[in-house]
Order: structure tokens, then sequence, then C-alpha cells
DNA sequence: GAAAAAAAATAAAGTAGTTTAAGGATTTAG
DNA sequence: CTAAATCCTTAAACTACTTTATTTTTTTTC
């Protein structure tokens, strides 16, 4: 197992010594994800936090018409889980399932909170994770409300650059709130002009 | 001044002894805001979380055209900051300003961090409100890509109920993310039926 | 590698919500 | 208490997006 990756992304935040490094992979539970199984399914309580090592992930809910709306895409080096359900301990909303073969490294909330007795900088590491989980939503709340879907697909390929290659128009969509067809309508209509 | 209603607020989710109570009465900056008058605005840093002891306030954002996006309401017993500014202490998104004259009690960054240090149970307290204030807007984000106007508008009068008596609809248009004319189409439907 | 399944494109008809405009009602400010 | 400002209602024309249906293309599966 390369670990390197996950390492890059904990010290963007804080700076970890031989033996913490250690520590943190020890609570690391590496596994694989098929192309369409499920990580989380609504009802269940979410035990992990994921952290995709390669492949990718997306956690959506589905509406009482049976729409799904995917409200994030996790690829190589993004983090995914459902944080309320995860935090509190309480039947997730969301479902998180693999789009692609998916390697992911697990962290459960017991190994976590030991980790934050052990090593009390990982509090500051994953609440910098959590703020900028809430600050994402919030910008995408107010883009849903406020822009066009032309604004919102030219948004969702700045925010994630060469996804639209490896995934389907119709999860592309589901993100985006809109059906495939008009999302087909829309990509005429750029590619015209 | 009449702190008893803060008080419960707070023991809703922990206990306090006299000393614990006097201490974070201290820390307290009782404050009134005039309707109308802005209490924060876009690219100021917000440097209190308020605490609305009577009357009511808004955040919200404006958009590119002009439109104003209330993200929530505050009354009596509501807490109410750009979390995201407050927390990094960088520039704010959103306005606050009053709809009503309005009494808060307003706690500082720099208050809040000697409060997590002398009395450790409020950084409990303060993680379950911002937890709250993500799974909020996270259910705001769902209604408003899945749900018609009319279903919002039932949904607001759910969550906010008789605020509707003390506010414009204007302000209630701009929370659903709607026109006031669509609104008042709304409501003359709902009154046939 | 063929059959089946899923996804994408196109188009026509329909719907939710906006825009613009005008008149009447209510609120606010001096 | 009055003038001015803001807000609310109504309605017609418009736009962004959905729905339904058909055909073609691509992907998956065995």
């Amino acid at each position: 197992m390369n670990y390197d990756q996950i390492l890059q992304n904990v010290e963007k935040h804080i700076s970890l010594d031989a033996g913490e490094t250690d520590y943190f992979i020890s609570l690391l539970e590496p596994k694989v994800v098929k192309r369409k199984k499920f990580l989380l399914q609504a009802g269940e309580v979410c035990h992990f936090t994921n952290y995709v090592h390669k492949g990718c992930l997306r956690n959506y809910t589905i509406d009482d018409r049976g729409f799904v709306h995917i409200s994030l895409f996790a690829i190589e080096d993004w983090w995914i889980s459902d944080l309320h359900s995860f935090l509190t301990q309480t039947p997730a909303t969301l479902y998180i399932d693999a789009l692609e073969d998916t390697e992911v490294f697990q962290m459960s909330k017991a190994n976590m909170e030991k980790l934050y007795i052990i090593i009390p900088k990982f509090e500051r590491f994953f609440r910098i994770m959590h703020q900028n989980a809430f600050i994402a939503q919030q910008q995408r709340l107010m883009q849903n409300i406020s822009d066009t879907a032309e604004d919102r697909y030219r948004q969702f390929k700045e925010k994630y650059p060469r996804l639209e290659l490896r995934i389907s128009q119709k999860q592309v969509a589901a993100y985006l709130g809109i059906t495939p067809e008009f999302l087909s309508m829309i990509k005429r209509k750029m590619a015209k002009s």
C-alpha cells in the first residue's frame, strides 16, 4: 500500500513526525469498492470517513419522486462521507457508491476518536475539512438558487476538470439538478457558439 | 438585562454551574440593532456570533444581478452569523441586517476562544450548533433542488410558524428563491383549495 | 463478439416560474 | 396627519426547464 498520497493530503494542513505518521496509518483500513457497489445506504449509520486513493465515488439522495441528486463527486485525493450521520452516528440520508472501481482508505469513527486523543492536532485537520465542506455546500446552494443550468455546468467543469471524460452525462445532469435531455441541449448550444 | 433566555438555550446542550454561568455572561455584549441597520456587510470580517434575544434578523447574499437571497431568518432564541467568515476570520459573503428593532447578545471570536479554554464544554455546545447549521443547510439545498416553490412555501411556514405575520411577503419570496409576484399567485391558488 | 442494456441525441408539447407593467393598498417618515 | 415610498395584486407575454417519445450510439455482460 502506498500512503504517500494521503500523507501529502494531511500535511497540507498539519505536520507529522515519523511516529505520528505511523500511528495515523495504523488506523486506516484500505478497501476496494467495485463499480456500482455501495459504501453507504440511506438509513444505515455512516461508520467511516473515506479518503479516495484511486477511482471515483459519489454521494447522493433520492427524492420523493425517485430522482437522484448528487451532492458530491469524490475522485483521487478527496474525502467523502455522510458527515452528519458520521458525526452524530444517526441514520444516513445519503447514499455513497462507486462510479468506477475504487480504492479508499477508511477511518472509523472509533479510530478517529482515538486519533484525536493521541494526536490532538488532527482535531485541527478535520475541523478544517468540515469547515471546507460547509463552505462548499453554501456556495453550491447559492449557485443553485441564482445561476442558470448553463452557468452551473460551466462551474462544474471548473470544479472537476476532466471528470466529465470519466462519468456519464446522466451523472453530470444529476449533479446539476437538471434532466439529461436538457444537458444535451445545453452542450449542443454551447458547441455552436 | 435578562439572561434567562440565552442560558436556557445553552443548557439545552450542556450544564453550567453558577461560576461558569457568570463567566459565560461576562463575555456577552448586549447590543440593540434598529430596523434596517446592519450587523455585518459582505467584505467585512464577521467578528461576532449573535444570539437574538428579541426581534428579527436575516442573513443574505446579493447575486450578480442584484437579487437578494436570504439564507436564514433569526428570531428570538436563534443564533446568527456568517459562520465561515467568523471561523476563519476572512471577509464575509453574507450581509446581516434587522427586519425589526432587535436586541442581541454578541460573543466575539476572541471571547469565544477564551471561553473554550476556561470552560471546554462550550466546544461541545458550539460544535453541536455548527453541525446543526450544516445539516439545516444541506436540507435546504435538497429542498431547493427537488421541491416546487409551493412545497418550499409550506415548509417555510412549518419552520418559522407565525413569522409570516411579522415580515413582508417580499422577504418570504427572497427566502424561497422566487419573485414576490409568483408568491402572490401561489397564495391565491392555495387560498382557493 | 453478439445480444442486451444503458446512455445520448433530437424534437415537440407542456409547465413552473419570470418579466414587465399598471393600479390599489399599506407602511413609513417627517 | 399627510406625502412619499414601499408593497401587494393581477394579468399577459415570455423563458428555462421538463416530459414524453423515438432513434441512434455506446457500454456492459456473458
